[in-house]
DNA sequence: CTCGATCCCTGGACGC
DNA sequence: TGCGTCCAGGGATCGA
């Protein structure tokens, strides 16, 4: 699953050798995924690949302008298993890859995603800000005070929060759940109960988190592969995700899961204690 | 504002 | 061996 660590590790990747390199062609497999399919293959060829941006889990190619009009950019999203690689032209295409671009140097920049839950879209840079417009604040760029505000006044438990890319952007399941078994604090604790004390442990553990994973290429845990095709390594220092009734790294409990915020939440339930008052709806 | 439910999609795990 | 069923989850959207 790519989320901030994975997809910056392709960012990091793909800026290391697009750069430069001139749009040839465009083939295209499925297209149910594409907002705009004809757009892409008429409005890649003849441009140049100008730089690479990651923002949250998205990231953006930016292409040459033609004669004075808007500077384009092409959307992408990783969804859950998207694959953005750059690989020479005669080596056989992976399944699933349903976009290839062809470049100047006898590479292609394949996207190949399984389950097609990400996007592509060329877009120009206003209608890029307008879409993004939207997301909340890089992890890795917020101060702690920042931190605290974003957080701290909402009544949302603190794991939807952190999977709220309108709140802080680039955070996905795996790494919600490995940052607040770090910082001791249970999922489904309301932000606005949080001791300043245990916010400044989140904001620590989640740059400790997000800093180590970059540091590792990210995580394999299912089929991420980064740009070059290598798998991260930071899933050898998962503490709780799919780790379901092993032993908690700290205290030997056993790792439990729960549903928050309609996703898998993998917890120890000795170092992270659930909240006392669980709220239900008053009934007559 | 916050919640859960629903949909998109495929492969892998599991039960019989 | 082979089939059916369930599940995983990022994000959008809808209704409560």
């Amino acid at each position: 699953m790519p989320e901030l660590p994975e997809v910056e590790t392709v960012a990091r990747g793909l800026r290391a050798t697009l750069p430069g390199r001139c749009i040839l062609a465009v083939r295209l497999g499925k297209t149910d995924f594409l907002d705009d399919p004809a757009a892409i293959t008429r409005g890649l060829p003849g441009r140049t690949i100008e730089g690479v941006e990651r923002r949250g889990k998205f990231l953006i190619l930016w292409l040459s302008r033609g004669n004075g009009a808007p500077r384009p950019g092409l959307l992408v999203h990783l969804g859950m298993t998207g694959q953005l690689m750059v690989l020479p032209a005669a080596q056989p295409a992976a399944r699933h890859t349903h976009v290839v671009i062809h470049l100047d140097d006898g590479r292609e920049l394949r996207y190949a995603d399984m389950r097609r839950f990400g996007q592509m879209a060329l877009l120009d840079e206003a209608a890029i800000e307008e879409r993004l417009g939207g997301l909340g604040a890089e992890p890795l760029e917020l101060d702690e005070r920042a931190f605290c505000v974003r957080i701290a006044s909402r009544r949302a438990r603190i794991k939807a929060l952190l999977l709220d890319q309108h709140v802080l952007r680039g955070i996905g399941n795996m790494y919600a759940d490995e940052s607040l078994w770090r910082a001791r604090i249970h999922p489904t604790r309301l932000a606005r109960t949080l001791r300043r004390k245990e916010l400044s442990r989140l904001y620590c553990a989640i740059r400790r988190v997000l800093e180590r994973a970059i540091e590792l290429r990210g995580s394999s845990v299912s089929d991420y592969l980064d740009a070059e095709g290598r798998t991260g390594e930071f899933q050898r220092l998962h503490r709780v995700y799919g780790r379901e009734g092993k032993r908690c790294f700290r205290c030997k409990a056993k790792v439990r899961r729960m549903t928050v915020a309609g996703r898998s939440s993998y917890f120890c339930p000795c170092c992270q204690p659930a909240p006392r008052v669980r709220r239900r709806p008053a009934r007559a």
